[in-house]
DNA sequence: TAATAAAGTTAGATTAACCTAACAAATATA
DNA sequence: TATATTTGTTAGGTTAATCTAACTTTATTA
């Protein structure tokens, strides 16, 4: 049985493999900046983990998950992302509020609880972020990696997650009627700052900046 | 903000005070035996709770919730409670499954997810053991005392709450067919053992022991 | 009421998760 | 490549929640 901050461990640990898609492995800094401890705090946690066959960890060496590990770690992103979904289903959360509470849920210790969420819920593929839920065997959906800043004049494409999931960012978008699943057409791209005029479903043209076009993940139409 | 832990010796001592309804206190042994550890434990804790003024303590003394120790008390009781519906209701969890996953349920903090909860519940009044839930302002409906071994021959009830939740209790209930709003009526009280002969609903008239009917909470009907 | 039993407390340890401060290794840069 | 910077580790300490063992107070009973 894992504590609650060992489980937090393996899913920084996971959340940062993903972040850096050909670079799996993360440093002792990076975890502890990631979950808010000193880099004496995850050193000996990441010290603890190894015992445990979770991580593979050498002094001075990246981190890496173990089959073990990265098996719990999916297992903790299924209960944080169904949790999420749930909370935005069906009690009405808005998109920037379920983290939070996801954070706390995702512990709770129940395989039957998971897996009848799961059924209530339809087995949703995606969480309410447009990031995939992984299935209680571990697989999971791919992720859509195109970012809209990728695309060119003329492209088309439909949102499908959101990479910054800050309070910000995404009432910004709540603003612009932007959800996941919504259409958007690249209409010029402005070589002198990375900024985008995008039509946005039929509403009329707007500007949104290279950042912004940075924070979306998008699959392509033709 | 209290921990996991305090919240636990909150919520003992306020089920202690509805087991024995005319004394609402507790002694230190019992609630470490409530709690599940020694009672040098239960000691520490007691002064810690007495310092946050959840408690009243004195040294060899009884212990008593404050008002403001009762509020937190309750509020946990309404979260368990209502988690315990929502597994039964919504999850398909069974009698005797909802309590353990509660448990953790109950100590997720957010005053928002408990509010919308209860209103996803369309704001229940009892959890699926028969007893009552606390709302939003501490409120709760009146609970049922009087035991079904409290009944003579020739009376009729419905059953209103469990006394005893235990796994094997639960389990033979549901083997009786009786739930929450059964209708029982007494047909004859044996003296010698006070077991009863009851009719449930309109099956074949049965047999109960006196320790069966010491566990049933139920409302008297004319 | 004196002896015994039950209930409760204290002191001193332990464990998990965290910290600071000082140090060591690895990497980047002048 | 020597030095500076970044990254990571070690040692020693803190806090919350637990324990055991010894002790004290209160309650029961002979």
């Amino acid at each position: 049985m894992l504590s609650y901050t060992e489980e937090n461990y393996l899913k920084a640990l996971l959340k940062l493999s993903f972040q850096n898609e050909d670079r799996p492995e993360a440093g002792t800094n990076e975890m502890a900046a990631y979950l808010g401890v000193k880099p004496a705090t995850a050193t000996d946690m990441l010290k603890k983990l190894k015992e445990k066959d979770l991580v593979t960890y050498k002094k001075y060496g990246k981190i890496l998950l173990t089959d073990i590990g990265r098996k719990n770690g999916i297992a903790i992103l299924r209960k944080h992302r169904l949790w999420e979904t749930f909370l935005y289903e069906k009690l009405d959360f808005s998109w920037d509020e379920v983290h939070e509470v996801a954070e706390q849920l995702e512990h709770i210790q129940s395989a039957k609880l998971v897996d009848k969420l799961e059924e209530f819920l339809n087995f949703p593929e995606f969480d309410p972020h447009g990031d995939p839920i992984p299935k209680a065997n571990g697989d999971m959906p791919a992720i859509a990696k195109t970012l809209l800043a990728e695309l060119n004049a003329g492209q088309n494409c439909k949102v499908a997650a959101v990479k910054d999931t800050s309070t910000l960012f995404l009432r910004y978008l709540e603003k612009l009627k932007i959800t996941i699943g919504t259409k958007i057409k690249v209409l010029e791209v402005i070589a002198f700052d990375g900024s985008l005029n995008i039509q946005i479903e039929n509403e009329e043209p707007r500007s949104v900046s290279m950042k912004f076009a940075e924070s979306l993940f998008i699959n392509q139409l033709p």
